[in-house]
DNA sequence: TGAATTTTGTTTAAATTCAAACTATATACT
DNA sequence: AGTATATAGTTTGAATTTAAACAAAATTCA
């Protein structure tokens, strides 16, 4: 089974579809985010803070997909643009909570239904309803399917 | 329209399974990768030099889907590692032709197959045949839209 | 031929990613 | 109480990513 043609494996195959979507979809999403004078990384924490009352690192690392290691930077970073604050937790001195401030309760208003109204042509053209939602019944399957033991 | 939930969109709703696809199959993947003493954007390229008599850079950028710039790093650490070695093209002067060398092709004979190996279940517990063709199509409709004219 | 344009690969700088180690604090357990 | 363990966030260092600028060489075209 040495020499079987790997690159042509029907399962390995999907791996470059797969990488070549995500990455169409976020090359054209993320030159929009930049244009707006953001980085992805921050826009999609600023996309998650928005409408709550903040949360901590670790929650955010979760919902955003970051490593926490690189929201330390990424906070940062907002901070210095005063979009975003860290506020002590009251019974727990580790904790912080990270929330929008006023000015990035304003950007989040602003940026965020514009990239979804940006984006969101593209996957109508593409796919109808009824497709989307097995592709995206696919895809948690795939996912789960990685989460598990092996 | 300005109140419409925008993250529970149909269509943007795909963004998260499809991002938590790919960091799903990535995570366990790369961390097998890394176990075999590579970087995943080192696998990449050697994965794709292996069987062939070499490329140029900008073949590479263009197979592997990293940025030319992110090359030029990934091959010099290769090359310290005696795996690729730069070849002058006659006839272009500019040009180079990266390639294989003899402990190359041995690891990539070694690693390649391996890491499709451990991949490959993960995949064929999530998904049949039919539905990979499925899933393949609509990843290609999707991509192609990104692609193309707003 | 010669100027304008394109292409190849490198360099730069800022931001991010990842793994691993680390500090401070909390929690669990004896 | 006191020790062991777990958790929150930061720091570190190496590698990568992106956009932008760049030098050298090739190509186009007037």
């Amino acid at each position: 089974m040495d020499n079987y043609d790997l690159k042509n494996d029907p399962y390995l195959k999907i791996l470059r579809p797969l990488v070549e979507a995500s990455r169409a979809i976020f090359e054209v999403g993320d030159r929009h985010i930049r244009s707006m004078g953001l980085t992805p990384p921050q826009f999609s924490v600023i996309a998650e803070l928005g409408g709550t009352e903040g949360m901590t690192a670790v929650e955010l690392a979760s919902s955003t997909l970051h490593a926490k290691a690189s929201l330390t930077g990424i906070i940062d970073r907002l901070e210095e643009k005063g979009l975003v604050e860290r506020q002590p937790i009251p019974g727990d001195r580790r904790a912080m909570n990270i929330r929008l401030t006023k000015k990035g309760e304003a950007k989040h208003r602003k940026c965020f239904p514009a990239q979804a109204n940006f984006i969101r042509p593209y996957f109508e053209r593409a796919l109808t309803k009824k497709e989307i939602n097995l592709l995206q019944d696919m895809l948690i399957r795939l996912r789960n399917s990685c989460r598990e033991e092996k």
